[in-house]
DNA sequence: GATGAATGAGAGTTCATTCAT
DNA sequence: AATGAATGAACTCTCATTCAT
């Protein structure tokens, strides 16, 4: 059981992402989620211990390749603004590129009880962590306050880009994500103050 | 039927804060809440159109009073720094003051449907607005840049306060959240670089 | 919850005992045994914990009463012989007189779990103390061994009994069962031998 | 399909039954029963037709040899008295020497459908065709009645034999088994009365 | 107005059996 | 012969809402 990878655990996910995003995290049932991915019921527990465990899995397959990727471009980075820059940036492509992914992430998955939340919460501890680092080395080499409080900092930063995905979504995607990168990016650098 | 106000609808409302807060949303019954406003379960009814109703009456109750507040005592500071400031204490300490509240909004409502989350945001409307007014303050009387995008500098703004409240209560209200004023808003004012 | 009596609590008993002597065990669901009973299914559910609680009381309510009415009717009788007349003869008049009963105690109801069966087992007691008292009564006036196996007596007296109840079910009550009493009674009075 | 005899075929049997006494009738499924005899779930279905059929089988094969060596037994003894004695002897000692055996025929089988129990039966009744020889002979000799009433007698034979054994299992073998032949043969033959 | 007993729709999961390899 | 991945039917229980009293 449970066999990661594979297939039809593929299949099973990409289903569960396409069926949630358009009935609703409470409309999506397993067997909506097993005709969308071609098989039968009982083969998605082939895969998955049970249905909270497509969830978290499909938010730990997605999530943990955004944050991977988001590391390694960082990388190729050097000054610390232009790492805050692409972060944001590769935060907004990530989610404009798949809509289903950007709805089921921001708003559906939300609605799921509060052990599936904490299970997502420690996958987006990596992302908060690539935060830090960029905040840490920012303290480091003089771009930001010595004093920066990176906890406070740290959720500032998640919380804004967070809230202007969320808003990008609730408002069916009617406009561009990706050059929002502009405005907020000096925001959170300099401030709102001139 | 749905008379607002009435002394058994407050107790209905508190009822619910008291019940959602102590067994979370999806264990909130409507009976387990008319268990704990003393009242028989279909005398529910007579106050409120159906079970998210009460969820909605409640937030509208709650925050609509929140955001009158903040309005009122925004008004008797006139510079657009200490506004900003007042707007941002006020929040935490509405919060802090009502442990029970603030996880009921800051966790348990996010897990109703969509709907009700879209009629919780157009409560939230009067508070967006608030903000707004500021910004558009700010920017007249040249404490902001005169190009900020008020839309994305709002969202910024919400969006890093709800995000640091969200951490508070996740983390049981470990530590104190007002104090938290004096790091979040200088740097929403000047932003994160030196 | 599970306010035993009522007048549908005695309801859905009698319909579960009717629904499982006609269906067997392993086809009585839930809704039938609402159906057979006039109410809706979350009825049941009004008035017992689950299903295991309604084959439980089931068995407590009609055999508890059957316990009960082979103790009444022994005190009228003073020899031991007698009593143990009696006590065959009722128990047989008992099981003759509601044939459904019969099926669901003899066969339906042994299908069940181990669970169950312990708990039928706890009622069983009850008259298995009947057979003791009965078999003590006999050592003391001299009607039986004076070192009569009061265990194992009581099994063989009550093993014998059942096997034959459970041999006139299963021959669908072909033939009369109360007077296999005049046979039974001797034979284990006297013994097969001469 | 389905030869009966072959390696794997034995196998499975013993597999059946360990399982069975392990987990319980309702937790033994065939998939855990062929991960036990160390083959494929499909390679079951080469040598029985259902999970029935393996029950079947198992009583079948274990109660037949069972049947068989009493009545080999039986031979070696001339006097009725002995032959009883020998016979329940016989039954005690084959399920003293196989707990697992004995788990499953007297408490998990049971729980098995109407329709398997039936089959079963069939079994059983090679084994009540030797208890009636033996009253049979008892009643040409002299050493019963004239009069015995065979179907009853034997009834309350195995009723009685079956339900010492069905209390043993159910206190966890906590005794010995065959010591009780010396309690109850003399029981069976003279009776309860002096 | 107030009650609370009654309603009944709705969904996750198991497991005996099959069949392509 | 042997495998084991895949199948899909089947059922208990919860809980928002109603309505006779």
């Amino acid at each position: 059981m449970a066999k990661k990878r594979g297939q039809k655990y593929d299949k099973i996910i990409d289903a569960a992402v396409k069926v949630i995003a358009e009935n609703g995290y409470h409309h999506s049932q397993v067997s909506k989620i097993a005709k969308e991915a071609g098989v039968a019921d009982g083969t998605i527990y082939l895969y998955f211990k049970n249905k909270e465990d497509i969830l978290i899995s499909l938010f730990e397959e997605k999530m943990g390749r955004f944050v991977e990727k988001i590391q390694e471009r960082l990388q190729e980075e050097s000054s610390v603004e232009r790492k805050l820059y692409i972060l944001i940036e590769m935060h907004f492509m990530q989610l404009e590129k798949d809509h289903e992914l950007a709805i089921v992430t921001q708003l559906e998955l939300r609605q799921s009880n509060i052990e599936i939340r904490q299970r997502i919460n420690e996958v987006l501890k990596g992302y908060l962590e690539l935060i830090d680092t960029v905040l840490q080395e920012g303290v480091e080499d003089g771009t930001f306050e010595k004093e920066l409080n990176l906890r406070i900092a740290r959720q500032l930063i998640f919380g804004a880009i967070d809230e202007i995905v969320t808003n990008w979504v609730m408002k069916d995607h009617r406009y561009k994500l990706v050059p929002l990168v502009e405005t907020i990016h000096p925001l959170l650098l300099r401030g709102l103050a001139k």
